[in-house]
DNA sequence: GCCAACGTTGGC
DNA sequence: GCCAACGTTGGC
């Protein structure tokens, strides 16, 4: 799951209370699917800093509360705000995610580039843009390894 | 800051 | 329904 490190960190999460938010804020169809259908309470999620100077993946995360309608849309104050969306028809979709560890050190986009076991991780695949992607359990036990845990 | 890639919008 | 124009993402 990406995140601008500008926007909201790993250590913002660790501060937050439960050590848990919101995920708000996906206004793509393709990903307010996985939000709203594929993603469930249990799973668990790389944090992956985005548009970041060293980007990469710092820590896991898991979901403790499966898609429901992202209210954020509905207030005109907020950033995210599509007057598109009502509670009774809501567009966009959010989960809430808790902070299970932050990695010693981040495993960097360009070594997960350079991992051949990774070359098909759906986060490297060209002119990707969705801010949620899958990945394997393979490549999940791959970068758990990368990371050193 | 640049720009490739992709999604969305809206005229026709 | 097509597609040009525009906006956004995100690595570099």
């Amino acid at each position: 799951m990406k995140c601008e490190p500008k926007a909201y960190n790993i250590d913002d999460l660790s501060r937050a209370p439960d050590k848990t938010t919101h995920w708000e804020g996906v206004r793509n169809y393709q990903v307010r699917n996985m939000l709203r259908d594929e993603i469930k309470e249990g799973d668990r999620a790389f944090f992956y800093y985005s548009n970041a100077k060293e980007p990469g993946v710092v820590g896991i995360m898991k979901i403790v509360k499966s898609g429901y309608p992202d209210f954020c849309a509905w207030d005109p104050e907020n950033r995210y705000y599509d007057p598109d969306s009502t509670p009774e028809n809501p567009r966009w979709y959010m989960v809430d995610v808790q902070l299970v560890k932050k990695f010693d050190t981040i495993v960097l986009l360009s070594a997960l580039r350079a991992n051949p076991l990774l070359q098909n991780m759906w986060i490297l695949r060209k002119g990707n843009r969705l801010s949620i992607t899958p990945v394997t359990e393979t490549e999940w036990k791959e970068i758990l390894y990368m990371a050193g845990t």
